[in-house]
DNA sequence: ATTCAGTTTGCATTCGAATGCAATAATGCT
DNA sequence: AGCATTATTGCATTCGAATGCAAACTGAAT
């Protein structure tokens, strides 16, 4: 191979008849023989901004078009350090609302010019061996909207890999996240309730090792204290429709009669306002109202219509892709919190509480 | 970087004291040096397989350790021409039910050592420059789940990259493809229906140019006709909610009064059953029969429980990855159909027809 | 024609791991 | 011990593109 490569200045175009392509995919020595240049020019003609002559570009570009030449992105990421790769981290069955984000941050991603990486965890342990795998790959930088854990975190970045949490994050720790703060709308829901002539009011939480969940329950069980809504029971559920469901009975097996009930995303209420309706045959909204956070495609299909706090997965998709290309390209980077607004869908699911 | 490479046989462990790691990520020739033994042999202690001593992978292992060593694929996918990636293309708005199998496969490859490269195509547009992003990347192969040209698929194959489609195929090529054959079970649910009393049912497709939806529509024309039911009206969604309930609407604005409607898929079935239900004031089963195909979890939520017919997407997407690393592996391996039985869950969409 | 600045181009090296080959060490056998 | 095998190990090269540097070229000004 290194006879191949042209010796003297003006290397001659075809001064070896070898075919070029056998099986083998083009390379930039093949262009470069083809066009009779040197491989650095091939090179420099895929690279925008470098020097190059428009002549030379035109004679490259169609010896590359000829052996259909499309530089190898492996090698490159291999002399540039950059692999623009960008892993995604996901958490699989847990909640049906986060393909709507995997899609757009794909999407953005890739007009970004780098290619999403995808990763399931369901467990801690799956974590630690898809940072391993990351690793392995060289990628860029990590998307998570996944479970990490403080020590899997460190890790990346001692690695000096830039981490964005999508909707998840350590309170006590600086680092880059986006989220959605549905303070302002939860309030607001409180005081309509407490106007609807609610008193009662009860919650279902999601896990709490869940930062997202967990801050949807403070926030929820202070607006509704300082709306004037007592809360008169609690049930954990797992985001799931089925414990939207037996999150309800778990309530009403503890004897309590809210009139309202705040589930933490929309597949729990879903799973509550039915359960309600076909199997305690209460009908919703009038004699139980149902509120929810997340605002999924889902939640407005007519059966449903959850009054509901919906999440900007769009632009908090757009945002974590900036914010990780911007670390990408520039390490040094500060940490940055992007805090999006909520907005409340209307939707159908309160209603005056009944007497 | 040259003179710093052991010279003689037996090198010294530390004979240069240069600190391993500043910045730098650990390569196998800092693990070599620390180890004193040659790079190769630390190459070779992390291919299983390898000609190598115990003692040797050891203090191999003990060095990489220390310094938090692992093998960078891209430099390995360079020299070993695998670049252990697969691409995964997904349809990203159509069809909810993807998701599921996009997890499930992302999982399966994990466990087979490749990793999923997401690419999202809404458009043929989107397909031809995907399949260059794909190229560049040098996958292995190709899962494909969303639609594709036939021109762009026998670009992929003059590329000997290994295609898998999942549910959808091209019928007069050869191809790899699993897919899931509803056609005895939508017999049966014909069966069924005329035993129940219907004589006219109404069917709402997919789009035309997915070759599911146009078999599905096929079969279900064949065997309705075959039990002896007139489909009085067809209509033509695009698989979104709003298009079943659009199609509704159109069947009804055509003057046809159909007591049970076929619909391609568990999405549109939803619309249709809403639009029924809250627009015009139709019982579900007992004015109108809903009969889908998909089997998609919130099909079974109890303000639907659709009669539908499941595809067994775990195990189909168990195929299509082992089908991808076979072909991966040995890629004069022949093309094959991994056909799968559907399956009928009951549900509860389906009664006598109102007489 | 000469000089000089600015552009283009090619050369040689680099990224990090894998591997064929040859050298060496370890083991078995007589 | 002596010789033949076999198992380990190291050496040198390779994969394909990018890039610092120097050589060559361009054109303009003198």
């Amino acid at each position: 191979m290194a006879s191949n490569r042209q010796k003297k200045n003006p290397p001659k175009a075809d001064d070896n008849v070898v075919p070029l392509i056998k099986g083998r995919r083009a390379t930039s020595y093949d262009v470069a023989r083809l066009a009779g240049v040197s491989q650095s020019a091939v090179s420099r003609c895929f690279k925008p901004g470098s020097s190059i002559s428009e002549k030379m570009r035109k004679r490259v570009m169609k010896a590359a078009k000829e052996v259909e030449y499309q530089p190898n992105a492996i090698a490159r990421g291999l002399i540039t350090q950059r692999s623009n790769l960008v892993a995604v981290l996901v958490s699989g069955r847990l909640n049906l609302y986060y393909p709507e984000a995997l899609f757009k941050i794909t999407e953005e991603l890739s007009t970004a010019g780098l290619q999403a990486l995808l990763f399931t965890v369901e467990s801690e342990d799956d974590a630690e061996s898809v940072i391993e795998q990351a690793w392995q790959f060289q990628v860029d930088g990590v998307i998570s909207a996944s479970h990490m854990s403080q020590a899997q975190y460190d890790l990346l970045r001692k690695r000096q890999i830039p981490v964005v949490f999508f909707n998840r994050y350590f309170a006590d720790h600086p680092n880059t996240v986006v989220y959605c703060d549905p303070s302002e709308q939860i309030d607001a829901l409180a005081e309509q309730l407490a106007e609807l002539g609610h008193k009662r009011a009860a919650l279902i939480a999601g896990p709490v090792d869940n930062m997202v969940s967990r801050e949807r329950a403070r926030m929820t069980r202070e607006a509704l204290t300082r709306s004037g809504l007592e809360i008169v029971a609690e049930a954990e559920g797992d985001f799931s429709y089925e414990s939207g469901a037996s999150g309800l009975q778990d309530i009403k097996r503890a004897g309590a009669h809210p009139t309202v009930i705040i589930c933490i995303n929309d597949m729990m209420a879903m799973g509550c306002m039915d359960e309600a309706r076909s199997v305690l045959g209460l009908k919703v909204p009038s004699d139980l109202s149902i509120v929810s956070f997340d605002g999924m495609g889902m939640s407005q299909f007519s059966s449903y219509e959850l009054t509901t706090i919906r999440q900007p997965i769009g632009r908090m998709s757009e945002a974590a892709v900036k914010m990780i290309t911007d670390r990408v390209d520039d390490p040094e980077q500060s940490h940055e919190k992007r805090v999006f607004q909520g907005a409340v869908i209307p939707g159908g699911s309160i209603a005056r509480a009944p007497t």
